[in-house]
RNA sequence: GGCCUGUUGGUCAAGCGGUUAAGACACCGCCCUUUCACGGCGGUAACACGGGUUCAAAUCCCGUACAGGUCACCA
């Protein structure tokens, strides 16, 4: 029985020499200090990084990190049809982007660690070596049926009504004699390479996932494929032998992974490999209509990684609403410590949702308008350039012709201890400021009816002969405030409101009327600064050109 | 369909056998205020359902419903 094994083994892979055993002593423990955790995240290579991507991402970075562990990156291009050339640079540049940087595994230049290589594709002759030892112990086998032949088998089984797959008296191949094994090989039948499973129908097995808790689910008991008929592993046999050989303490991955864990526990067992601690963290959902489903890389613009950066969310804003979803203690410290490092924070895995948590676009805006909030008015102007570079030309170049100008902008009502929350996203930076550009400014709102067209030609006529831009925002109010008494309107708006007989308005509609004339919006931020910050030649200008239009 | 996971206000959530069932976002109102933003105060609004166990259940058990995941030579 073994030696016929042993012949399977050596006819299937005459080339592989080495052993389990040399690979122990070539990746051998890595001595780490009690507790330090090794994690990794390993995507595919389609250039396209998911938002849901970034969740174990966080949680694996954050579990190394905190332990004094490793952080590395593996990258799983063993399914070949999906591979895109540059797609390793954005992945890493992405992560990067997000303040997620590797310890060790795949880089834009050579490999970084002794654990490598970390790209699957370059790791075929290692997984050979177990494909050949398994063959050897007889836990793993040629399996020759064709794709028609194996639809033929779920059908029949679908009929009989007995759980589809290849196991058992099922699986053609799985008892062949090795003589017929020979000739096939020998005719140049493809085959797969599937694992003989010792599990039963019917048996059970429990394990405990770090967040979820105590499982209970069937044993695998099908003959799962472990070599695909190029020779490449699935996901399933990588996944055991990497994450062994490079010695991964935890995987963190989503959810959907857990119906295979029963697999991937009896590789792990089969391959007499130590398995890792798994978490297994909840999908991020999206509202559709009445029900939920996962983010969608198809239908859903924020599944990408890219919208948002285009959107001018500041990577900082989509880090803490990442944490806030992550650990449910982390807002409360937040708000506890505004001014620290978000890795100071004390993740644990104990404070992970179980349950899958909806997406949420109004909360990030309001996470990220206060992480803006937080910034210095040098800070956004940088950001708001590096953005605009890349988004809006346009904006790009008045800003950037001058950024003492701009930074005077985005410091209004900055400096404060209760500092303004306008900006959520960069892309709104445009809408916000665009006044403050004469080739952008435009009339967006009309002036207040309750003032006569008369009084706002006489407020515009008068207001330019006492404006004075040497003014203190005192005394700059205090001329407003007198031309609205001279003008019969009251100087402060409780005086209207207690006696509105007596006035024609307040001191409020004045400074509305000269709010649309300077930035055509009945909504700015503090008149005054936006005044200094035009200076006297524009304002003026801005003031007689409303006159003009109400002439029309 | 099998297996798995989950279900507390519109959303995110605390809760671990006794709570007036926190908090955040959103929404609404009031206050502050020259508009807006900020800030302050307040409000609407929730334990999916049905059975147990218990003096006592959002919390423990069993069903039901609903939602999601998964059942590939994808990861």
């Amino acid at each position: 029985m073994d030696d016929k094994n042993l012949l399977i083994a050596n006819l299937l892979f005459p080339d592989v020499c080495q052993t389990p055993e040399d690979m122990e002593k070539r990746y051998p423990e890595r001595g780490l200090p009690e507790g330090a955790k090794v994690t990794r995240i390993a995507p595919s290579p389609t250039g396209f990084v998911h938002f849901g991507n970034l969740f174990p991402a966080f949680v694996s970075e954050r579990l190394a990190r905190q332990s004094g562990g490793v952080f590395l990156l593996r990258i799983e291009d063993t399914d070949s049809q999906r591979k895109v050339e540059g797609a390793v640079e954005t992945i890493i540049s992405s992560f990067a982007y997000y303040g997620l940087n590797f310890d060790e595994g795949v880089t834009t230049g050579a490999d970084i660690g002794n654990y490598g290589p970390y790209t699957q594709s370059q790791r075929a002759y290692i997984y050979h070596i177990y494909a050949k030892d398994l063959v050897a112990r007889g836990l793993a086998y040629p399996c020759f049926l064709t794709k028609e032949e194996l639809e033929d088998i779920r059908a029949q089984q679908e009929k009989q009504k007995v759980l589809p797959g290849c196991y058992g008296k099922w699986s053609k191949y799985r008892d062949c004699d090795i003589e017929t094994i020979k000739q096939l090989i020998s005719q140049g039948k493809p085959y797969v390479l599937r694992l003989r499973s010792p599990g039963k129908e019917g048996g059970r097995i429990t394990y405990t996932d770090i967040v979820k808790g105590k499982l209970e689910m069937d044993e695998n008991y099908l003959d799962q494929v472990l070599l695909k008929s190029d020779g490449i592993p699935t996901y399933h046999f990588a996944h055991a032998v990497d994450d062994h050989l490079m010695r991964v303490t935890h995987v963190v991955r989503g959810e959907e992974w857990l119906s295979s864990l029963p697999l991937h526990l009896q590789l792990f067992g089969v391959l007499n490999f130590k398995a890792p601690k798994y978490l297994h963290i909840s999908l991020l959902m999206k509202q559709d209509g009445n029900s939920k489903r996962k983010l969608s890389k198809r239908h859903d613009p924020e599944a990408a990684l890219t919208y948002y950066k285009q959107q001018g969310y500041p990577a900082q804003s989509v880090r803490e609403y990442v944490m806030t979803l992550l650990n449910s203690n982390y807002e409360e410290w937040r708000m506890q410590n505004p001014g620290l490092d978000l890795n100071e924070f004390k993740f644990t895995t104990a404070k992970m949702a179980h349950s899958s948590s909806l997406f949420d676009l109004h909360k990030l805006d309001d996470v990220s308008k206060n992480t803006i909030a937080t910034m210095s008015a040098k800070q956004v102007t940088s950001y708001v350039l590096d953005w605009a570079y890349e988004f809006d030309s346009e904006l790009y170049k008045l800003l950037s012709a001058d950024t003492d100008y701009a930074e005077k902008i985005f410091a209004i009502g900055r400096n404060d201890p209760k500092p303004r929350k306008d900006l959520a996203k960069w892309s709104e930076v445009r809408g916000y400021i665009d006044f403050f550009f004469d080739s952008l400014f435009a009339v967006k709102d009309a002036f207040p009816e309750n003032v006569c067209t008369s009084d706002t030609r006489k407020i515009l006529q008068e207001y330019c002969k006492i404006y004075d831009c040497q003014d203190d925002s005192q005394h700059w109010f205090e001329r407003i405030k007198q031309l609205a008494e001279s003008m019969q309107y009251a100087p402060k708006p409780k005086d209207y409101k207690q006696n509105p007989q007596m006035y024609k308005g307040h001191v409020g509609d004045i400074s509305m009327v000269l709010r649309i004339a300077v930035t055509g919006k009945t909504m700015s931020p503090d008149l005054y600064s936006v005044m200094q910050i035009l200076g006297k030649q524009r304002v003026i200008k801005r003031l007689m050109d409303a006159l003009e239009r109400i002439k029309e």
